[in-house]
DNA sequence: TTGAATATTGTAGGAAATTACAGGTGCGTC
DNA sequence: GACGCACCTGTAATTTCCTACAATATTCAA
């Protein structure tokens, strides 16, 4: 292994080492900006996916990020086209921003906005996506004008960002929130997700079919699903149920 | 960083550059055993989680495992109560087969389960839970007698763990299977997801509720589902459609 | 102990879904 | 051109779902 490939792969694990000890996302942000500048990045975002219904801003993790982009971004709702985002939800290996652009649905708003980020200085970046569970996704996408991305330097960011993903995490929700539903609602919705009817799921749970009902209904409400379809999708992309 | 500490992020790095050289899942497992070995593992193996449909034994990607205690475990389909499995389930980082105990639903079951894994020589084990794509799910865990599990040596085979992952999927599934609904199937689906009756998705669409009958019949008739419920939920579990 | 949440069950009517029977168009391939 | 496939639409009968209005029992925390 030659003396460059060396030197990253100390630099990798010295980093992981030191994550631990950041208590803040300041502190990561700082440590991620002298840590991957080897690399070339300058630019750091970790948003999380939105979801149809949510904005994107509410989901930002950290961020060293040219601020009139950003600006630029969230007015425009860029989130709901950039083929960057779209491919994080697709695919579970990192990848180059250049890899992004073969989406037909994307174009051409995709293209405005490579070349909205490419205004910024920011031509290429490398993305890394992370499918996480109770629905949660997110990304880390980096920056930088002139980057060392080959297939020696990749697995080492690759580690390096997770990590920095799962302490990010870690800082900022210590808590998970617990899951809303009772027993009996997940059983009523996961027979309902394997296609049982209400009557079919009364007789396996040995109650009668108005109950299998009742607690269809109030999962709806807690869920705020229109129906049992809505309210089974809900479920499984918050990862409340396990089929 | 010490000088041990230095040999296995070294070791890391040559395994994943030495992984894009093999072709069969036969050289995977060797050179894994080899790689391992530094650590104390012995034994490998890289099971999809299977649905509760599936059987365990079709999902093996690799295996390097004690014949007579994988033959116990197929035969008695120990997989759905194994606490290892369920915890993959419920995580996304690495953990020692130790941090699976705490599971109410599988005492005393996965504690025969464990047990038996004792017998034949796995009391340790590291396991790497996989959350892909297209509903597939699997993991890669591991065993042998004298484990060298620390917080440095942990991230290193993390990293390995996953490459070699990546490289048995590539080995083993070089084609990925077509999408088989129609795009007009998938949009029916999508509003269906989101709790959009037929008639309220034939608006949205610009056509009749009696077409959106048809193609959420259509999808059910592909996806071999019992009613839209159940087709909205196979769907989202394969990542047949986005919401 | 008192209230809130959970689990259970009932009636009943309207909304939605499912299925069976039928039929039309357009598009690309053999 | 014949064929398959996707896409579109219709009627009608049956099943299932959804909701509103009730009600009883248990458990658990304030």
């Amino acid at each position: 292994m030659s003396g460059r490939s060396l030197d990253h792969t100390i630099h990798a694990f010295e980093f992981i080492e030191e994550l631990d000890r950041l208590a803040s996302p300041q502190a990561i942000i700082d440590a991620m900006e002298r840590s991957f500048a080897q690399y070339g990045f300058e630019n750091f975002i970790m948003p999380g996916l939105p979801h149809p219904e949510q904005q994107i801003e509410s989901l930002v993790l950290l961020k060293k990020w040219p601020l009139g982009w950003y600006e630029r971004y969230t007015r425009n709702s860029y989130d709901r086209h950039d083929p960057v985002i779209r491919l994080c939800r697709r695919t579970v290996q990192p990848f180059e921003w250049g890899e992004a652009h073969s989406d037909p649905e994307t174009i051409p708003k995709g293209r405005e906005i490579m070349h909205g980020a490419a205004d910024f200085g920011m031509r290429q970046g490398y993305c890394l996506p992370i499918h996480g569970l109770n629905g949660f996704e997110a990304c880390l996408s980096m920056s930088g004008p002139d980057l060392d991305l080959t297939p020696q330097t990749k697995p080492a960011i690759h580690l390096m960002s997770m990590y920095a993903f799962e302490r990010a995490r870690l800082v900022l929700a210590p808590s998970a929130r617990p899951n809303p539903l009772t027993a009996r609602e997940r059983e009523a919705l996961r027979w309902a997700a394997l296609g049982k009817s209400a009557a079919d799921t009364g007789e396996i749970l040995g109650v009668t079919e108005r109950t299998i009902t009742a607690h269809i209904g109030s999962a709806c409400a807690k869920l705020s699903a229109a129906n049992k379809t809505h309210a089974v999708a809900r479920a499984l992309q918050h990862r409340l149920i396990e089929i």
